[in-house]
DNA sequence: ATTGAAATTACCGTTGA
DNA sequence: TCAACGGTAATTTCAAT
């Protein structure tokens, strides 16, 4: 884990359609030397998939809120199960403190939202927090260089 | 925004480098008609763009907490311009309710999230919750298809 | 179907342990 | 001496048009 593959991740976590050569070009190496590194960042699991970064606004799902749930101290394996069936849910956080679970939902209307929280109020105590702006959202800390010469994996 | 398009986002969410023939197998259409659709939803901002997943335990990032913020009523201003400027922040979101702010951010060490914490506090009350684990994340909600046939944009 | 580009392979040189 | 890493070049595959 050296500032090249630091370098790496950035750069694939803002495009992850660069090519070797591309990256080579801006990190000082060739394609192939690319390609191993970036083949075992793969490999051990740094990196776990490529994916579209998708506007929810643009696709017609302008709501989203965050739900804070303290959940029924019987209900935690049910409570689990109902989430991860949830279409809506698009975050789920397992947390430490009273508010077991804090989860993130997009929705297309009010309406829906009241039916999820409906089902959610079933088996926990939730506080609800509307998502006004996202000033900031990225895959990984920026600047790792600061702090990193360290020897990971 | 018909089916198809639905079809193409959640596909290219799971896999950004699927290619237009591939795609084209998956939903029934050739492979420039993919492209073109493809294109139309680039050009629209539903898809802002492409990014690797990285697993930040592996790349020696193993905690990662949410950071509820209580901004003073002056220091509105200040706070966000600080929270940008944080590289550990990894998403911010402004939400109504007393907590403003809610940040998600991860570090390599508690001691640093020590004064990461020091510096928040400067500008606001600030609740933490240590983040367990993540049951689930993505970047849409499944299953779409359902309600959905409306006309968009 | 053709063209071009990118990924991959093979091979070699350098360096540092 | 050997293991790890990078460069160059040739080859093959494959995607875009």
């Amino acid at each position: 884990m050296d500032k090249t593959n630091w370098k790496l991740l950035k750069l694939l976590e803002g495009n992850g359609r660069l090519t070797y050569a591309e990256l080579g070009k801006l990190v000082h190496l060739s394609a192939p030397a690319v390609a191993e590194r970036v083949r075992k960042l793969e490999e051990s699991g740094a990196i776990t998939g490529y994916g579209a970064k998708i506007n929810l606004e643009k696709v017609g799902i302008p709501i989203t809120a965050l739900v804070e749930c303290q959940v029924y101290r019987t209900k935690e394996r049910e409570f689990k199960t109902l989430v991860m069936s949830l279409d809506e849910v698009i975050s789920c956080h397992n947390v430490t403190g009273p508010y077991a679970f804090v989860l993130r939902v997009a929705v297309r209307s009010m309406s829906l939202l009241d039916v999820l929280l409906e089902r959610l109020i079933d088996l926990s105590d939730t506080n609800t927090m509307m998502v006004l702006s996202t000033p900031v959202s990225r895959e990984m800390p920026a600047n790792i260089e600061k702090g990193a010469e360290l020897e990971l994996d």
